[in-house]
DNA sequence: GAGCACTGC
C-alpha cells in the first residue's frame, strides 16, 4: 500500500457543472475548449468530417454545438447531438439552454423516447441515438439536418454503429443529389481513433485537452484467484490507513456479490478499533429502486468513509463525486450471443483494456487519485484492447429489419465500421423470413408490405408481428398490452424475504394457460384500481414499470391507428390471445418428449422451464416461449400454452421441413 | 427448483 499523502485543496471550477458564484459566460471561457476555439472553428468550417478526441471534462459536448451556431456554420439545418442515454441528452439541452439563457424547447430542445421538447425553432437538438435512427426511416438523406454530431462513439452501442453507417450513406448521396451538405463530427473519449478515420474516409483528427486529474495506478504482485477476497482486504487496506474523507469506488459484477460483501463489509467494519473510522457501505445496481441509487450522492457523515460497491453501471451511467481510490476486480457481467442456437449467454468475463481505463478514470473527476487493479500488470497487458462492440454479439434481426426500411438495397453487405459475422446476419435475415418480413425476389431479398408494417414498431420483430396478427384473432387489446408488458423490465417485485407474502398475492392472478395471460390479468387488474400505488405494493407489482407499462402501450396504440389496425378486445376469450402469439413466436416453440424433458423446436437443443414460469409445475405439451436463458440449464422464459395445430398452422412448410412434431 | 450486467426505439 502506497504513502498517501494529503491531496492537494479541491479545484473551485468543476466543468460541466453549474457554479452559482461564476456568471455562465465566464465558466464558458475557462472551459479547456476555449482557447481552441478559433482553431477548431476554422477546421470544422472547411471539413465534412472530423474525428473529436476529448477527454472528460473537455467541455466539448456543450461548447462545440454552441460554437458551431454562433459562427454561423451549419445555419441552413439543425444541428443534431446524440447520446446514448435519455438522460444525458435530456440534462446536456437544459446545460446548454441555461448557457444560451433561452427557454428549454425554443432554440435549444432535445427528444427522447415518449418526450419531444422541441418546436420549429430548435436549432441545437439533443437526442438518443435511438431517435435519431428511427427518424432516419422516414427520412434517409436526414434532409432536417446539417450537422449531426454523434457523441459517446467509444460507447459503441449498436445504435451509433448503425448510424455511422446511415450518416455515411446520407452524406454521400446528399453531395450526389446536389443537397445541402451533411457534417458529421464523431465525438470519441478513447484514442482508439483508426478505425473511426478510416471509416470516414481517413478524416482529420481533433484532439482536445481535457480536465482529467492524474491517477495512479496499482496491479497486485501475483494473480489472485479470489478477486472477491481481494478486494476485501484491498478495501480495508484504504481504510485503515486513507484519511476518511476519501471515498472508495469497488467495481463489481453483479448483485448478488455486491449484496454479499456488502454484508461483510459491514460486519468486519464493526469490530475494527477506534482508531479507524465508521465505513458506510452503499451497494450499487440498476435494478435498485431509485431511493437506494440515490444514497450513493448522498455525502457519509464527517469522519466516516462511503465505499461504494457497483456493477458497470457507475463506468458510464452514474456519476459519483468525491471518489479518490477505484477497486478494480477486472471483471464484468455481460452478454453474449450465439448465432447458431439463438443463445444469449450472461457470463462473468474479464474487461477490456479501455474498460479498466473508464474505471480508473472516475477516481480523478475532482482531484488526483489512485486506482488498485486486482490483477498483475501482466494480465492488463493480455486484455483485449476494445470491448467487442454491441453490434457484434446480438441478435441482428430488429437491425437488419431497420437497414432494410431505410432503403438500403444490399443490407447483408451493409458498411458496418465493425462487420458482424456472415453467420449472425444470415441467420436474422433467415429469421425475417420466416417472420414473412423479407422474401427473395429475382434473387435478392425485399421487405415484403408485412415487413414493412412491422419496421414502423419500436420492437423486436417477432412482437411487431404478433402485433399485426393479432386483428384477425380480434384481440389486439391484449396483444398490445402483453406487448407492452413484456417490452420493460419486469413488472413484478420479488423481494426474496418475502417469498411467501408475493406467492400469495399473486395466486389470484396466475393462469394456467402461461405467463403472458398471468402478466394480462394483472395488467387488468393494475388498470380497474387506476394504478393505485397501495394496490400495486400489497401485490407485490413494480408501479414505476407499470406507468411504463402504459407509456409503451400508448405508443403501440398510435402507431396501429397510422396502420389503420382494428382495436378490438377478445375479452374472458384469451385462447384467442393464446392462438395469436402461437402465431407470432411459432419459432420460439418448444415440445414436451415422452422423457418429460423440452427439446426446442428449431434447434433441437434440451431446454427447461424456469422456475420463474406459473407453469414450472405443470407439463403442458407444447409451449411458446419469449426467450431462452442460458444459465446452469437453458431455460425457457415466459411461456405461453399452445396447441399443436396452431403452430402447424401457422407455419406448416417450417414445421413439414424441419421438425418432427411427435403428436400422432 | 433459479437467480438477471447495461442501455434504447
Amino acid at each position: 500500500m502506497p504513502h498517501d499523502p494529503d491531496p492537494p485543496p479541491a479545484k473551485k471550477f468543476k466543468p460541466g457543472k453549474g457554479n452559482a458564484s461564476t456568471p455562465i459566460e465566464v465558466q464558458r471561457k475557462q472551459l479547456p475548449i476555449y482557447q481552441a476555439k478559433p482553431q477548431l472553428l476554422n477546421q470544422l468550417r472547411q471539413l465534412n468530417n472530423a474525428i473529436l478526441i476529448g477527454e472528460t471534462g473537455s467541455g466539448k459536448t456543450t461548447q462545440i454545438p454552441q460554437y458551431l451556431y454562433e459562427a454561423g456554420i451549419g445555419r441552413q439545418g439543425i444541428i443534431a447531438i446524440t447520446q446514448p442515454r435519455r438522460v444525458a441528452a435530456i440534462s446536456l439541452a437544459g446545460r446548454v439552454a441555461d448557457e444560451k439563457r433561452t427557454q428549454l424547447g425554443k432554440l435549444v430542445g432535445y427528444t427522447v423516447r415518449f418526450e419531444d421538447i422541441t418546436s420549429s425553432e430548435t436549432k441545437l437538438r439533443f437526442m438518443t441515438d435511438g431517435m435519431l435512427l428511427r427518424e432516419a426511416i422516414g427520412d434517409p438523406l436526414l434532409l432536417r439536418y446539417s450537422v449531426v454530431i454523434l457523441d459517446e462513439a467509444h460507447e459503441r452501442t449498436v445504435h451509433t454503429d448503425v448510424l455511422f453507417g446511415v450518416v455515411k450513406i446520407a452524406q454521400r448521396r446528399r453531395k450526389e443529389l446536389n443537397k445541402i451538405p451533411l457534417k458529421v463530427l464523431v465525438m470519441s473519449a478513447t484514442m482508439d481513433v483508426d478505425l473511426f478515420s478510416e471509416y470516414f474516409n481517413k478524416s482529420p483528427v481533433l484532439y482536445l485537452e481535457g480536465r482529467q486529474h492524474p491517477i495512479q495506478i496499482y496491479y497486485t504482485k501475483q494473480p489472485q484467484s479470489d478477486y472477491l477476497q481481494a478486494a476485501l482486504v484491498t478495501i480495508f487496506q484504504i481504510h485503515q490507513e486513507a484519511p476518511s474523507s476519501h471515498d472508495i469506488l469497488v467495481f463489481m459484477t453483479g448483485q448478488e456479490e455486491i449484496e454479499a460483501l456488502a454484508r461483510t463489509c459491514r460486519d468486519i467494519a464493526k469490530h475494527l478499533p477506534d482508531s479507524c473510522g465508521p465505513m458506510v457501505v452503499i451497494p450499487l445496481y440498476a435494478s435498485l429502486p431509485p431511493v437506494q441509487q440515490l444514497r450513493v450522492f448522498q455525502p457519509a457523515p464527517k469522519g466516516s468513509r462511503k465505499v461504494i460497491l457497483s456493477t458497470n453501471i457507475a463506468e458510464t451511467s452514474v456519476t459519483i463525486s468525491g471518489i479518490k481510490f477505484v477497486v478494480d476486480t477486472g471483471m464484468v457481467k455481460a452478454k453474449r450471443f450465439n448465432p447458431d442456437s439463438g443463445l444469449e449467454v450472461l457470463a462473468v468475463q474479464r474487461v477490456s483494456k479501455a474498460q479498466a481505463w473508464q474505471r480508473a478514470g472516475r477516481a480523478g473527476r475532482e482531484d488526483s487519485g489512485c486506482c488498485y487493479r486486482l490483477y498483475t500488470e501482466d494480465e492488463f497487458d493480455n486484455l483485449i484492447p476494445m470491448t467487442v462492440p454491441e453490434i457484434q454479439r446480438c441478435n441482428l434481426a430488429g437491425v437488419m429489419l431497420q437497414l432494410m426500411a431505410l432503403g438500403i438495397p444490399d443490407v447483408t453487405n451493409f458498411d458496418f465500421m465493425s462487420k458482424p459475422s456472415p453467420e449472425a446476419v444470415s441467420s436474422a435475415m433467415e429469421h425475417l423470413e420466416l417472420l414473412g418480413a423479407v422474401q427473395k425476389k429475382d434473387g435478392a431479398v425485399v421487405l415484403t408490405a408485412l415487413g414493412k408494417k412491422m419496421a414502423s414498431f419500436p420492437l423486436e420483430p417477432r412482437y411487431a408481428k404478433t402485433i399485426l396478427l393479432s386483428p384477425e384473432f380480434s384481440c389486439s387489446e391484449e396483444v398490445i398490452s402483453i406487448v407492452s408488458l413484456l417490452s420493460v423490465d419486469t413488472v413484478l417485485y420479488n423481494p426474496p424475504a418475502r417469498r411467501d407474502e408475493v406467492q400469495a398475492a399473486r395466486k389470484k392472478f396466475i393462469s394456467s394457460e402461461g405467463d403472458h395471460i398471468t402478466l394480462l390479468h394483472i395488467y387488468r387488474a393494475f388498470k380497474k384500481v387506476s394504478g393505485n400505488k397501495d394496490w400495486c405494493r400489497e401485490n407485490f407489482v413494480n408501479s414505476r414499470n407499470m406507468s411504463l407499462v402504459k407509456e409503451v402501450q400508448a405508443q403501440l396504440k398510435e402507431i396501429c391507428l397510422k396502420l389503420n389496425l382494428k382495436l378490438e378486445s377478445c375479452g374472458a376469450n384469451t385462447e384467442n390471445v393464446r392462438r395469436c402469439l402461437a402465431h407470432g413466436m411459432f419459432v420460439n416453440a418448444a415440445e414436451l418428449q415422452p422423457d418429460g424433458t423440452y427439446l426446442a423446436l428449431d434447434t433441437h437443443q434440451p431446454v427447461a422451464i424456469h422456475p420463474s414460469s406459473v407453469l414450472f409445475q405443470a407439463k403442458p405439451a407444447y409451449v411458446v416461449f419469449n426467450e431462452l436463458l442460458h444459465t446452469s440449464r437453458c431455460y425457457m422464459r415466459d411461456l405461453c400454452l399452445v396447441d399443436a395445430d396452431w403452430l402447424l398452422d401457422a407455419a406448416p412448410e417450417y414445421f413439414g421441413r424441419k421438425l418432427h412434431l411427435t403428436k400422432s
